[in-house]
DNA sequence: ATTGACATTGGAGTGCACTCCAATGATATA
DNA sequence: TATATCATTGGAGTGCACTCCAATGTCAAT
């Protein structure tokens, strides 16, 4: 698979797909002899992985610790397990957090929804009706 | 209330703070005779919401946008209640993706429960297994 | 009146995650 | 074989959201 085929594939541009492999969140990916690059499944596995967690909100930092821990091999097992515990763990507040900011907003569109001023409404209220 | 106090209560730092007020984040705060400002508590409501709006995602480009149309009255309640659902769209759909991240997190996780190599069994499996 | 802890400003600096670019090389098609 | 379209690299540039800083001012307590 050429780069192009992988960036369409992905929705990530060919900039950011070097890029990442530049700093490690995708394993060094084979090259023909004239130096393309050439992508396997697997590749395209680590891809959509990466994407994936970065679109969490995972750092790249820990994608690549992660992949680092990856690459030594079953040594690392509970440090990966570790790892992958504790952006779990910080997704999951987020998403509590998230969801508590949806509940807030449901609540003001819920105000704006009759007519009546809101902007007296508004001041009137808890401090975060605003 | 001093920019020291509201740093404390909000736990953003005065730099912040000074920051969202530049930007118009947070309505222009009163000032003493010699400049100092003196935040009230519809200040500090202010305040709050930007912090959880932006801690929700949203961009100060559009809490930026809702503060000038809430300032500008009345005429822009529908202007800004559209505003308010575009934003929990959004984030509904973040938290829709997080929430299916989270769940493949956790099978992994469950994977790397059990003691047999995951990096074998890892790589026998669908792409994103990684 | 001096000390020390706070406040102010404008502007520069930081960190993250891309994104763009110019120079150059590879490959497919007419 | 010429042309067009793709690929490569290193490095520079971008945008966002802060964060830091130095010079200076304010204020309460000794």
């Amino acid at each position: 698979m050429t780069i192009a085929e992988v960036s369409k594939k992905t929705g990530l541009s060919t900039d950011t797909l070097r890029y990442y492999e530049r700093i490690g969140i995708i394993p060094e990916v084979e090259r023909s002899e004239s130096g393309i690059r050439n992508y396997t499944d697997r590749d395209l596995g680590w891809i959509e992985f990466s994407k994936c967690m970065r679109g969490a909100g995972m750092s790249i930092e820990s994608i690549i610790e992660y992949i680092k821990l990856y690459n030594k091999g079953d040594a690392t097992l509970e440090a990966r397990k570790q790892l992958l515990v504790s952006q779990r763990d910080a997704m999951q507040e987020k998403l509590n957090d998230l969801q508590a900011t949806v509940d807030k907003l449901n609540k003001k569109i819920e105000n704006y929804g009759n007519q009546m001023s809101v902007h007296e409404k508004d001041m009137l209220k808890t401090k975060n009706n605003n």
